[in-house]
RNA sequence: GCAUAGGUGGCGAAAUUGGUAGACGCGCCAGCCUUAGGAGCUGGUUUCCGCGAGGAAGUGAGGGUUCGAGUCCCUCCCUGUGCACCA
């Protein structure tokens, strides 16, 4: 009886030898170098209480066999892991469980340490870090204040330090700076929600609807980056749909601000007074469609828009008490009753106020209406309904004029707008500022005091980091107001400057600020005087290939190119390391429940890995996850499938430990394994792994009819080294090696040996292929068409008519028109 | 609506980028082995016609270019994903 492959036995042995001899640490080495590294990343985990998702293996699998395969082409290789651990979900957890945060992530990172380090990933665990860590946070921290510190420069078009600003008020220049912004408040649980608790309008806690509520909170200026975030994308690797999510998200739109005079209506008007006089202000509205202008025949405000009030005030309005019953009612509306509301549109007429249209001289009412944003633009249009359907909408609705009028000349329009001083071509994005408050425990402090005598006042990095306070209660208040606030030890301490008394800053930052930066950390992750050295940072960076989800596209891949930027324009990062993070950037899709439908536990559908990994092993988990489907396509699970794949390997098994090894073989065989060597290798560059694994199957199936030599043998353990590390080291160590497969050569296809004598010629006759035949591979191109006339098969479609054409394609076909 | 990825057997999918459609795997069928098989091995498996050699049809629909189209062009339809009353 022959042994049998035994995967659990053979996987936790070479896993304890690899940790042993750290053949997976990467090694700084000197810039000057830095065409022998290879920086590899992947996002790193949210170690959360459920433990990883077999989502999580696919991504990490795809990187991880590119980065054998590069370590064996004698790349020096950084495949780093941490943690990103602070959020939410860990801290409702900890609350629910009567624990501390501290303790659970605690809990959750070792198991998912134990999880990833089952399914025998390369990484390199002497570099792991965790944002939790107040050695990390420490730094990030020092960032934020750095934020704090600087202004950008529209001149230069960078950031700079706050010190150099010249002009008034250098606090309105801050690129960290506190603002008044909306909030998701939950009135039922009393509590401030991030935005990702708060999607689609309801609570995630309680389900109930979600309303907006003012609070004064710290914002990062990423709008000043718009541009360059979105002209840099230029200069990188990422896929194309990725470069258009984040494009989309950045939303740049060219127009022009037009200025609406603004007047009583003629009727209201008394005889005595002029109609200068008559005028009392102007609205500027933003227009990407200034050649439309003939056509706007009403204006429409944002409720919240800062003249209304101004009207209000004024007495201008005559139907005051309908207006701020409207304006109320928007502001406190809920997205969610914005988004129900998208059958028909709202808005109120302000009487009393008349706007004039500048190109045609008319009189056109003006409305507040809440399908008109205050956010984007001037937060006022003009209403074109002839040309914009929304605009149509609402006119329908309200019985207001539709004016159809031929289009002017855009450029010849900017510039009788610009002549006549009544606006200027204007550029507007969607992208906001970032919040960058969170009233919550689990974050990262944010290190400034506020002090009576000195204002805000930054912490110096002597007294970061400034510790989270280890404490038992750290439930959200009933006010909105952090936790923190209520822990009174912690907030009144003593100005850094005059050491009066005063009181720290009770926000925290949000989990994207731990995830902005991640990758320089690991290029030093123990560097405690810097955040990273500038030669590692030098010889490390940029990342070049980076993989994520397509979840993270808008919100942590731009936020962490915007944080690299200002780092960059600061100096603190060196710049021959360029002034964007990531190279390249790719992106895997999602693992289905079965039947297609997402995992889910509400569904019941979700497979545990752990379940897989005990009944099956890690390389067959492996190789499942990669032979599934392409990797940028979501693929339902079957756990059928992974039979296949257990076949595989158990042939392979068979193969190196059963058959006789032959001391020659087939010249097919020989061509083969090196066609298998040139498309393994393709694919795992072109990240192909589900046909790079097929190729394998087919090689493996040879090999198990036909028998190979020992060199085929040695050639193919290292070919499916990537793969199935942990098969193919037993198999490696057993025919004789002491060093690891993963630390040889990658084999090289040899195209000579793939080069066959003979070929297979397909011989069409009308675009149909009539029959094939064996030819010399030299055949020449006169003796393929007379073989190809002479077949019988050829001749009975053929029937003695004179062909009008005879294509040949070398090494392929004969293709016969008649 | 805008953007983006797709649509190929019973299923997951391949297709050297314009050259044999369905590789590889699942499932199914037959056979072998076995006390037994929901284990393993071997062979078969797009559909239709035919005993067979072989033939016909076939890549969401319809046109077009070409000796030749899953692939290129035009007009549509459907599905997934992201953003969305962004002026």
């Amino acid at each position: 009886m022959n042994e049998r492959y035994s995967p659990h036995e053979i996987e936790s042995k070479w896993q304890a030898t690899w940790e042993e001899d750290g053949i997976y640490h990467a090694k700084d080495g000197d810039p000057r170098h830095r065409d022998e590294k290879f920086y590899g990343l992947i996002e790193f985990p949210y170690p959360s209480g459920e433990g990883l998702h077999v989502g999580h293996p696919r991504s990490y699998t795809a990187l991880d066999i590119m980065m054998r395969k590069k370590r064996m082409e004698g790349k020096n290789v950084l495949y780093p892991i941490g943690w990103d651990a602070f959020g939410l979900p860990t801290e409702n957890f900890a609350i629910k469980h009567k624990i501390k945060p501290q303790d659970a992530t605690a809990k959750n990172v070792a198991n998912f340490t134990r999880q990833l380090k089952s399914l025998g990933f390369g990484f390199d665990w002497s570099r792991e870090i965790n944002t939790t860590d107040p050695a990390y946070y420490k730094w990030t921290q020092w960032m934020f204040l750095k934020f704090y510190d600087a202004f950008y420069d529209e001149e230069q078009d960078r950031a700079r330090p706050i010190s150099e600003f010249v002009g008034e008020d250098p606090d309105a220049h801050r690129l960290a700076f506190k603002a008044k912004t909306e909030i998701n408040w939950c009135p039922s649980c009393k509590i401030g929600l991030a935005n990702e608790e708060a999607q689609g309008g309801v609570c995630e806690r309680c389900g109930g609807p979600v309303e907006k509520r003012e609070k004064e909170q710290w914002m990062l200026r990423i709008t000043k980056y718009a541009d360059r975030l979105l002209n840099d994308l230029e200069s990188v690797d990422y896929l194309e749909r990725i470069k258009s999510q984040q494009t989309n998200w950045i939303g740049k739109s060219e127009g022009a601000y037009v200025d609406f005079e603004i007047r009583p209506p003629f009727s209201a008007r008394s005889s005595a007074s002029s109609d200068n006089d008559s005028v009392f202000g102007t609205i500027r509205v933003f227009t990407t469609r200034p050649d439309t202008i003939d056509g706007a025949t009403f204006l429409v405000m944002a409720p919240e828009h800062g003249m209304v009030a101004t009207w209000l005030s004024e007495g201008r309005i005559t139907n005051a008490k309908q207006v701020q019953d409207y304006q109320a009612k928007a502001i406190t509306k809920s997205d969610l009753d914005r988004q129900r509301e998208d059958k028909g549109k709202t808005g109120v007429e302000l009487k009393g106020v008349q706007a004039i249209n500048p190109a045609t001289q008319e009189e056109i009412p003006v409305w507040i209406a809440d399908y008109v944003l205050a956010g984007y633009g001037t937060g006022a249009i003009m209403a074109v309904p002839a040309y914009d359907e929304r605009d149509r909408d609402f006119a329908d609705q309200f019985k207001l004029p539709i004016v159809e009028t031929p289009l002017r000349d855009m450029a010849e329009t900017l510039s009788w707008v610009e002549n006549r001083g009544i606006g200027e071509r204007a550029t507007t994005y969607r992208l906001r500022d970032w919040v960058f408050s969170r009233q919550r425990y689990w974050g990262e402090p944010i290190p400034l005091v506020y002090c009576d005598a000195c204002g805000t006042v930054p912490l110096s990095i002597s007294d970061l980091p400034l510790l989270l306070p280890d404490v038992e209660v750290y439930e959200p208040t009933d006010t909105g107001e952090s936790p923190l606030a209520g822990m009174t030890e912690w907030v009144h301490t003593t100005c850094p400057t005059c050491k009066g008394p005063a009181k720290r800053e009770t926000d925290t930052m949000p989990n994207w600020a731990g995830s902005s930066w991640y990758f320089l950390r690991y290029c030093d992750p123990k560097n405690n005087d810097a955040f990273a050295d500038a030669e590692k940072l030098k010889y490390w960076m940029p990342v070049d290939l980076y993989n994520g989800g397509m979840e993270h596209t808008t919100l942590h891949l731009l936020y962490s190119r915007f944080w690299y930027k200002v780092l960059f324009d600061l100096e603190y990062i060196p710049k021959s390391c360029g002034s964007e993070p990531y190279s390249m950037r790719r992106s895997h899709a999602l693992i289905l429940g079965e039947g297609g439908i997402k995992m889910s536990k509400s569904k019941g559908n979700v497979v545990n890995p752990d379940d897989i990994v005990n009944e099956y092993g890690a390389d067959i988990f492996r190789i499942y996850e990669m032979f599934i489907g392409p990797f940028d396509q979501d693929a339902p699970w079957n756990t059928r499938g992974i039979q296949g794949v257990k076949r595989f390997l158990e042939k392979v098994w068979r193969v190196y430990t059963e058959d006789e090894t032959p001391q020659s073989e087939s010249e097919e065989c020989v061509s083969l394994i090196h066609k298998t060597a040139q498309k393994v290798g393709d694919d795992i560059e072109s990240m192909d792994f589900n046909t790079a694994v097929s190729t394998l199957m087919v090689m493996t199936n040879e090999m198990a009819k036909q028998g190979a030599s020992l060199t085929t043998r040695e050639m193919f353990c290292k070919l499916l080294a990537p793969f199935a590390p942990h098969l193919s080291e037993e198999l490696w160590s057993r025919m004789g090696y002491t060093d690891s497969v993963h630390v040889s050569a990658w084999p090289k296809a040899d195209s000579s040996k793939i080069h066959r004598d003979t070929f297979e010629l397909v011989i069409q006759v009308d675009g149909k292929v009539r029959d094939k035949i064996m030819v010399s591979s030299d055949i020449s191109e006169e003796l393929a068409k007379e073989k190809a006339l002479a077949s019988e098969n050829v001749q009975k479609f053929v029937k003695n008519r004179q062909p009008s054409r005879i294509v040949y394609v070398p090494g392929r076909l004969v293709s016969i028109a008649i």
